[in-house]
DNA sequence: ATGGCATATCCTATATGA
């Protein structure tokens, strides 16, 4: 199973872009973030003409996540994160495709910092430690995939000199993003490419993409049972190089769900 | 401190992103 995360930097826009995407790399799974789409504008027959399930949660102007699925059934098992009522953004998204538990976050940017916005990235982490804790042991195989809008460290970015006051780089969203992966979470990319540069957003300023002056922002996170599954990842930087790209480029794990827990083990935890 | 670019909407202007 190829599980994907693309910020797709709005799915009007993008459309286009995003079924050749999918046409050419096939994902089974993709978790898309900032559709800048109402729900009703989600192109959902379109991309069901493609092979592709959807489940998905909008907003008029930002943020908006889905998730899609390849010649699948999708359950959707959540459409907002725990922990506060009162947050109306659109950035989670929880469905089972396949035996597997697919989350999709797109994590509050916090720019400028500090300030509100940095609050509310914050307070939005804590909600997501406390909700990816009881995910990583509830006995499923979970994947948990998205934007988080934090360089987890300076290798992760091709120069933090100029990024020192971003909200991405702060220490607390480095520390919080450190909680998040406590539980024993595997960070896909970094752990099976754990010596080379890898980035999956380039700014549309100043020629970032031309000098691949990129960061590292969009994980894909497996607990253990996923863990014992992970056979690749990597990024599709093609996706970036093209005319009218979303400032990200997808990210995706290959899983062989062979190596799943068999149903010996599964019949022994169900009384 | 600002701006560079891209996308969105209350679109000849403004908010947001990262």
């Amino acid at each position: 199973m190829k599980v994907a995360t693309f910020n797709v930097n709005g799915i009007k826009a993008r459309l286009p872009k995003l079924l050749q995407w999918l046409e050419r790399e096939q994902p089974d799974v993709a978790c898309l973030q900032e559709l800048k789409a109402l729900d009703g504008m989600f192109p959902h027959q379109v991309l069901r003409d493609a092979g592709y399930r959807s489940v998905w949660r909008g907003q008029r102007s930002w943020n908006g996540v889905a998730i899609l699925a390849r010649g699948a059934d999708l359950v959707e098992v959540r459409r907002e994160l725990p922990g506060d009522p009162s947050d109306d953004h659109s950035r989670y998204l929880e469905a089972a495709v396949g035996g597997v538990i697919v989350a999709c976050l797109y994590l509050p940017n916090g720019n400028p910092q500090p300030g509100p916005k940095f609050n509310y990235k914050l307070a939005w982490f804590e909600r997501i430690i406390e909700h990816a804790a009881g995910l990583y042991g509830c006995g499923h195989p979970v994947v948990m995939a998205g934007d988080y809008n934090v360089v987890p460290t300076d290798f992760d970015i091709y120069d933090p000199r100029s990024w020192r006051k971003d909200a991405l780089l702060q220490p607390e969203s480095r520390e919080c993003y450190q909680r998040l992966l406590g539980p024993g979470w595997i960070d896909s990319i970094r752990h099976l490419h754990p010596d080379v540069p890898v980035f999956t957003f380039w700014d549309y300023f100043r020629k970032h993409w031309e000098r691949d002056a990129g960061l590292r922002i969009d994980h894909l996170l497996l607990n253990a049972p996923l863990a014992r599954c992970l056979t690749g990842a990597g990024v599709d930087r093609w996706v970036r190089a093209q005319e009218h790209a979303s400032d990200h480029a997808p990210a995706w794990v290959e899983l062989d769900l062979s190596r799943l827990p068999g149903k010996a083990a599964a019949r022994r935890r169900v009384p």
